[in-house]
DNA sequence: TATGTATATTGATATATATAGATATTTATT
DNA sequence: AATAAATATCTATATATATCAATATACATA
């Protein structure tokens, strides 16, 4: 594949590097990728304000990471392709070698 | 592999998605992909401060994104892993197909 | 050692965004 | 229609970061 364009590189972050860019969206795509929950759901588990969950759950959906489908009151998210989880362990599997290799050097908050 | 540990999901974080997530950065790894290039090549592809492109190639450089090697005055920085643009393209071919089934719906400045 | 070149760091500023509380919207039920 | 439940949106704020100008550091050469 050529080197994106301008133009691509500023859709790719937007679209994705956006999108799988803070920790509580990271969490979200993996435990939608593993089945379908609620917003109620996650927002028990991420522990954090229910618009919190709603406003990450807008970002992934606006960039097709995640799909929702309704089931009465209820939205229902799962992961919205296989691939995204594919290119987030081929990095995991990265930075686990990285990290074998050197102490942490990143100022982490 | 298991999903993350909350300890996990930060450091990835910090080192992958903080080190891909801006365009210039994603511009300088596409370039360091091809060729090792030094960082006044590097300034004037970018068309950007000088400061500006040590301060991402610090970043990439932390996060083992790329690597550096002196040459004289010259510093020259290459790719740190080729599992870095196997992802990317990866997330990349999601995106083409993505945006051929709609009009991007996602604000970019 | 003095000078020039290449790169890194510092300081200041402007912009972006994560978060929570409050409110609105949507759907279901009585 | 009225009420309740689930989710989305709005508003405000605090924190993070991209950027540049200025300066410092590292290396090479005369």
């Amino acid at each position: 594949m050529p080197p994106m364009t301008e133009e691509e590189i500023s859709l790719f972050h937007s679209y994705v590097c956006e999108g799988i860019g803070d920790p509580k969206r990271l969490r979200l795509l993996y435990l939608v990728a593993e089945r379908a929950w609620n917003v109620t759901e996650l927002t028990q588990v991420l522990d954090i304000a229910q618009s919190t969950v709603s406003h990450h759950l807008r970002i992934l959906r606006e960039r097709g990471l995640v799909t929702a489908e309704r089931d009465g009151t209820s939205i229902y998210y799962s992961l919205g392709d296989p691939r995204i989880m594919e290119a987030i362990e081929i990095l995991r599997s990265f930075m686990a070698d990285l990290l074998k290799g050197r102490a942490s050097v990143v100022n982490r908050g």
